[in-house]
DNA sequence: CAGTGGTCTAGACCACCGG
DNA sequence: CGGTGGTCTAGACCACTGT
């Protein structure tokens, strides 16, 4: 095991141990590195990856502090839905259900960043899996800033991923809220109208300028975990 | 600007306007710091950023290469439903719903990891912003592992600031998902029964061993956001 | 002002793994 | 086997900030 990572977990068993109690002052870096018999840099770096994972404040001058309740954070990896499906061992389907160009409604406008009477790529699809709806997907594409996608065949493969084959570094937005299934969601995730649904809505800009919005419903009893 | 931050930055420009396209093997770490003029530790610092944060792949020999399509996670800070509400510059009230010693039903027992003939603390609370209902918090505490829980007193503040109080550092599992509201949860929240709500529960232990198991149900329109 | 952490350097050794 | 990244060192300068 690396040596930095040896003093970090020696640290942080001394913290979690109360040794170093909340609030406590933890010796300087020198001093540290005399005690682990290791270079300054080295206990540098085990400190600041305890400071970026939220468990001790550092300031000049003022030395380095034990959080008083720790600052957590969960992490979530954003999944590529066939990946998920097909990590679980199961077999990924697509189906697109609606394709259209259209003058999108007045909020997806504003997001978009576009006029109202400007068009848009609108696609709604269907993910599955082993056959049984996992993911539905009301996705609009701004031809403004993405005008390929008009040419693009969504019928196969999502466009999740040719957008990621397209634009493969982009700025985004994620939002995670619970929905009501209306009644052609509904249908097409096999619940009954109005059932609580788990949906996350995501924006994504390229270079500034927004490209796609899209909503995202899962099926019943769907929960995004993660541990900290 | 530390100029580890500078090379970082040029090296995630060129990725971004495909100088270095998805796929591509990077320069060594010594030609780099030779172009920008710097240490090999200086460019080894902005490389592992990079990887750190699902922008490159890196291996021994086989140098660094752009990853194909870039692994993304999104970081949510958990919040202290306090802070929360304080920091939008609301006024937070607490309201004391429930409080009982009594077996669990068998699911909670199950996580909580006791028998199923254990008493535990049940907690039900309210947490309101400028008066209106925020939160709704249903919460169960192993008195087998945390028996102080049986003396301490929640009626004027929630049991998270006690038990961040009392076991500052500890693993956590936190889930999302979309819940109906029922009649109870309906009505100190002040929505319809059968609403979706956003919901997040959480499973805290204390070495090994279970301590808390907490429901949470947002008020209605609550959305989750991060950007990465 | 002085002590702390933040950064940088030049050099070194080595584990890993691709050719 | 040889080249890559991963780590470590000793030393240095400096920005920040508490006293």
């Amino acid at each position: 095991m690396p040596s930095y990572l040896e003093v970090k977990a020696e640290i942080l068993r001394r913290i979690t141990s109360r040794k170093f109690a909340p609030g406590a002052l933890l010796p300087g870096e020198i001093e540290l590195a005399a005690q682990f018999d290791v270079a300054r840099g080295t206990v540098n770096r085990a400190m600041r990856e305890l400071t970026d994972e939220g468990f001790v404040e550092r300031r000049r001058k003022g030395g380095t502090r034990v959080r008083l309740s720790p600052l957590r954070e969960a992490r979530f990896h954003i999944p590529i839905i066939r990946g998920e499906i097909e990590s679980a061992g199961l077999r990924y389907s697509y189906l697109l259900l609606v394709r259209e160009i259209i003058c999108p409604p007045e909020d997806i406008c504003k997001t978009l960043g576009t006029g109202e009477a400007v068009k848009a790529l609108h696609l709604t699809c269907l993910h599955s899996a082993d056959g049984n709806p996992y993911q539905h997907e009301d996705r609009w594409i701004s031809l403004k800033t993405l005008p390929q996608a008009r040419d693009a065949d969504f019928s196969v493969a999502g466009p999740n991923e040719w957008l990621v084959r397209t634009v493969p570094y982009s700025n985004v937005e994620v939002s995670f809220l619970a929905a009501a299934a209306d009644s052609k969601q509904a249908q097409a995730l096999q619940v009954k109208t109005g059932d609580p649904l788990f949906c996350a809505e995501r924006t994504t800009w390229w270079q500034r300028k927004a490209i796609t919005h899209v909503k995202l419903l899962f099926g019943k009893n769907y929960r995004m975990t993660a541990q900290y």
